[in-house]
DNA sequence: TTAGGGTTAG
């Protein structure tokens, strides 16, 4: 009998193959992958890579670090590793902290020459945004990668745009898509680019050059989507025209752009900062004939309103009914309830709250702290105060400038 | 459909 195969090679094909199929029905859990992966690397050959870059995205997803073990393991064994393995080992190592490896992964990528537009270091250049260093990543962008005929790819430009708008840079952003725009190459402008830029405009105050820009993405002939519809909503809510946001809604179902709960929250939490409460109402029911389903965020908004127009009863009443419609409160949670019992002065409502978000394995963050700090200042209780600095300073948390900023206004007024 | 980018809440 003839064999289209060589010994083993077989029973490897089959291994790869239920991998993947796993891999997209998202049956495989970390436990379940790390023992795959000991299976496969004792068989793997140059065909293992897919199979192989599917366990390793699971487990590092998980656990960057082991990622990052298992890529070592990769590399001794005879399966050359593919540019997306190395882009996951650069998020492994990103995320696990180490950005120093991730930056040494990112050389090495380099020097191995990839020199197609389709290595790119998403994790790394995030990374590097992250710590508001966004000039470095556009440097990398713009000049090292093309510099080593490594050329970025719409994602890596995007990941910049965003960067850019963090740190209130909108306009250059925008400079630098009309730049991309005018080059006309084969990295082009996509929905997430223009999005990315919208929303940084819209958050800066720009409405006219985001509406522009809206009108520009369409001459181009991109279409928009949720994301950038949502974007738009929300940047009218908090611009308080709501009723317009309300109009943008409308288009988006005559475009057939089905609203998600991201939408619904942004005028949601508009009308509520107009006190419009029946049109809230009308929006929930707009969202169950839709089939819509409000997630934690719209509970903390609702809770929110509540709280600060003095119904902080019915607020703590959705609080208490939340686990059992599935919604588990988070940090935010608490603190817009603490906000709450603050402004009623309601001390021993407060300490019940915190000892209960301790219980529950949420540990008080800064926002929790300063709303203590801040209630107990409004009292003069200088004693309270310092001792919340105290706890704060325990739990690893450094007081930040709204904490002292609140001691500094405390001190100044009692003298 | 091998990874990777954009929207909402304190």
């Amino acid at each position: 009998m003839s064999r289209r195969f060589p010994p083993g090679a077989m029973s490897r094909r089959i291994l790869e193959r239920k991998i993947q199929d796993r891999y997209h029905a998202g049956h495989i859990g970390t436990h379940n992958a790390l023992n795959l992966f000991d299976e496969l690397i004792q068989v793997a050959g140059p065909s293992s890579v897919r199979a192989i870059n599917c366990l390793l995205t699971v487990v590092g997803r998980d656990c960057p670090v082991l990622g990052v073990s298992l890529f070592n393991r990769v590399a001794r064994a005879k399966v050359p590793p593919h540019n997306i393995t190395y882009s996951i080992l650069v998020d492994c190592c990103c995320r696990a902290g180490c950005l120093d490896l991730g930056h040494a992964a990112m050389g090495h990528v380099i020097k191995l020459g990839f020199t197609e537009a389709i290595v790119n270091f998403s994790h790394l250049l995030k990374a590097i945004c992250a710590e508001k260093k966004t000039s470095y990543a556009m440097d990398i962008v713009l000049r090292i990668m093309p510099m080593f005929n490594c050329v970025p790819n719409i994602f890596s430009y995007s990941i910049v745009f965003k960067g850019l708008c963090n740190e209130k840079r909108s306009q250059e952003a925008l400079e630098l898509i009309q730049i991309m725009v005018e080059d006309g190459g084969c990295c082009r402008p996509d929905v997430v680019t223009y999005s990315t830029v919208i929303d940084g405009l819209l958050k800066e105050g720009e409405v006219d050059q985001a509406y522009n820009l809206f009108s520009e993405m369409l001459r181009q002939g991109v279409s928009p989507n949720v994301v950038t519809c949502s974007s738009i909503i929300s940047g009218m809510c908090k611009a308080q025209s709501v009723d317009k946001a309300k109009e943008v809604l409308q288009q988006m179902f005559e475009r057939g752009i089905l609203p998600n709960i991201t939408t619904y929250n942004s005028l949601i939490q508009g009308y509520y900062s107009l006190g419009r409460c029946k049109e809230v109402d009308q929006i929930f029911k707009e969202m169950t004939i839709n089939g819509v389903q409000p997630d934690i965020i719209t509970y903390n908004i609702q809770m929110d309103y509540l709280c600060k127009s003095g119904q902080c009863a019915e607020a703590r009443k959705i609080f208490d009914s939340m686990i059992s419609l599935g919604q588990n409160p988070t940090a935010t949670t608490y603190s817009i309830l603490l906000h709450g019992y603050a402004m009623e002065k309601s001390f021993h409502d407060m300490h019940c709250l915190i000892d209960l978000m301790v219980e529950n394995g949420i540990s008080p963050d800064h926002y929790v702290y300063n709303i203590l700090i801040s209630a107990y200042a409004k009292e003069e209780m200088v004693g309270e105060v310092m001792h919340i600095f105290t706890k704060m300073r325990q739990q690893g948390l450094n007081p930040d400038a709204v904490s002292y900023g609140t001691v500094i206004d405390l001190l100044s007024r009692i003298g």
